[in-house]
DNA sequence: CGAAAATTTGACATGACTCAACTGGAGTGG
DNA sequence: CCACTCCAGTTGAGTCATGTCAAATTTTCG
């Protein structure tokens, strides 16, 4: 299932801890070789309902989604993730408890994961890595903040047209049906919505 | 506005403290040294729109609110608190950006503060309140989840008695008008849920 | 190319909102 | 303590938002 393939790319992942934190090249050595390259099928599983989420990932090419799959066995997305993002169950990932959700790839997808073991070897090492994980996790919980508050202040025309515009990449690489998931509405509710759309414009 | 009453009551926090770390005496101590006593009346605001949360503020007696106010003045509440919570607008506690948002009383509440300058200073002195805070937003975090969960999957009715199981103190203790308003539906819609309820058992 | 899945469309059903009227309790000033 | 106001809560009629189900169409993937 889980394949290693070419060199690892970590120019990526680098630019993306150095918007947060200041690394030197020793530094940088030793948090790479904390990462495992791996990839992804579509439809190949990084989390699943009932493991604990091992390792956080960082997404260097591809889509992930994390879903809820309810009584029914409806599937419920909290979240989308495409390159330059890091994703994971992040509460199993803390609290190391069995995981209430699926982590899958939407499209064929290369991640630089970093294990809960790594992770805290880090911290010890290149204790400046806490402030990295801190502000990523913080700006997680300033957009949750955000979309708790559209889903409780704006119908679902508003809130899809606020999707668009926080994540125009990811309209274009996602299917409607999974679009409508992570709305809360139908699948057929939002094609509506879309053809009122074109007709205004 | 804001008054300093009686003599420090501090049993509570370092309860709610000592759930996750170990404290000395001393360390005790200096943890209280650093909370400010006050006491807010109801409506009396703990934060304001446009202004920086100076405090994270833990709540010893009553009950305090979150609440957004969109562009035709409606109120949207996105956190209620009581007794033994902590509560701020944290992503301007945490980024020490203006507000979007306000908190204020819903009943006489007193609090202990703890500012954002006491907040660093705990760190370098008694580290280990990090790993305390940290796990209070992790928890913060989990439960911003689980509401948007029930946000896109459940209807009304389900989102209702959620909150009830697991908020069943802040049901007796808050106008019908404001939980609505928490769940993002109309006070109106949730009295009828209410009756229907009533005449089903 | 062919099967399976995504999207669209339409008819109909239910969920949820709006507005207005009414009721009752809580706070206020005399 | 009373009279008054104000606001929360309830109720009902009408309307709009969104869901359900089924069928037709298009796209995607193997």
């Amino acid at each position: 299932m889980v394949k290693k393939y070419r060199p690892m790319e970590t120019s990526l992942i680098i630019k993306n801890v150095s918007k947060h934190i200041s690394l030197n090249p020793s530094e940088i050595k030793y948090f790479t070789s904390l990462l495992e390259h791996q990839k992804f099928d579509r439809k190949e599983f990084l989390v699943k309902k009932g493991e604990v989420a091992s390792h956080t990932n960082f997404i260097t090419h591809g889509c992930l989604r994390n879903y809820h799959m309810d009584e029914e066995g409806v599937i419920h997305i909290t979240q989308f993730a495409i390159e330059d993002w890091w994703i994971s169950d992040l509460a199993s990932f803390l609290t190391q408890e069995p995981s209430e959700c699926f982590v899958d790839a939407i499209e064929e997808t290369e991640v630089l994961r970093l294990s809960r073991t790594n992770y805290e070897r880090l911290f010890e090492k290149v204790p400046k890595f806490e402030r990295f994980f801190r502000i990523i996790h913080q700006n997680a919980f300033i957009a949750q903040n955000r979309r708790i508050l559209d889903s409780i202040s704006l119908k679902a025309e508003a809130r899809y047209n606020a999707f668009l515009q926080r994540y125009p990449a990811m309209n274009q690489r996602i299917p409607q049906k999974q679009i409508a998931s992570y709305l809360g509405v139908t699948p057929e509710f939002l094609s509506i919505l879309r053809s009122k759309k074109v007709t205004k414009s």
